[in-house]
DNA sequence: TCGTTCATGTCAGCATTTTGACATGCTCGT
DNA sequence: ACGAGCATGTCAAAATGCTGACATGAACGA
């Protein structure tokens, strides 16, 4: 009938396991496996110590911040500076100042705690790009982008 | 001192956001989100839809082997495949022939079902493609897979 | 043949996360 | 000034997932 049309534009594979999603359901949970091992060793949860990452990097968030930036809940969001205020990692004001939000600080020994633990953590990140092309590596950071903001809407 | 190292070889990003562990994971969450949405339209999550895929792939699977393939444990398995056979999509003999294992399969009912949602499935990966250049996409595949087993070991 | 080892299915208890709801405090337009 | 809309923090309940443990059956070597 209509031969200028391809007969199969993007059809995905047969194999699930060959798919877009679960190859990256897959890395995810590989990587997470790999970080939760070295962070247990340093008493840290993996949400633990992307709070730490994402503190040093903007001093002051607020829990919602931090819950939608480490994608859980508000509630599960508290836990975890909870557990990083008994730990000593981090302070907060015990009233705010301004809103209802209370930002949240590293404290001396969540700074030189994170420092130590970075190094494990890189070494992580060292065995991914060491298995790409160095080519890729940026490469595969733009796709990914593109791929959240194109779902996220 | 040493002129002929390079001073920094792969030093990561200081932004958190930019690693590639970070972006693995907005990316992951975004099209968990964007899954869960079509899927609860018709009455799967996503271990269920994506159990229904392996097991159409693979027919006789047993919980053990889903659940390896869907990254949760033999329990959370048994209750994905509880599910999936209370709803009628999938049939267990009762007894083992061989081991202990009881080979899941999909009923007519389930070949349907499946059929049905592929198609939306399929057009949420069709957003990831159309975000990404056309040639990154079979890159991105070999990246990821490459990713994934080297943090497997 | 027998004993060890391993994989599977399943139970109970625990931890984590989410859903739903509510009160508080800012912001902005009227 | 004030009321609607919105964001934040927090509580309680439910759902979900995991750890630990145990029994059963197969595979393999001594």
């Amino acid at each position: 009938m209509n031969e200028s049309v391809p007969p199969e534009p993007s059809r995905p594979a047969n194999d699930v396991t060959q798919h877009v999603g679960y190859l990256l359901k897959r890395a995810q949970a590989a990587l997470r496996a790999a970080m939760d091992k070295v962070l247990r060793e340093h008493g840290l949860t993996v949400p633990q110590y992307a709070t730490l990452e994402l503190l040093a990097l903007h001093p002051g968030m607020s829990n919602a911040d931090l819950a939608r930036a480490t994608f859980v809940t508000r509630q599960s969001g508290n836990v975890v500076l909870r557990g990083l205020q008994e730990a000593g990692l981090i302070t907060r004001p015990a009233t705010a100042d301004h809103g209802r939000a209370r930002p949240a600080r590293l404290t001396e020994e969540g700074h030189t705690r994170l420092a130590t633990v970075q190094a494990t953590v890189h070494a992580v990140e060292q065995r991914m790009a060491d298995a790409l092309p160095p080519r890729r590596v940026t490469a595969l950071l733009t796709d990914l982008e593109r791929i959240a903001t194109a779902l996220e809407d």
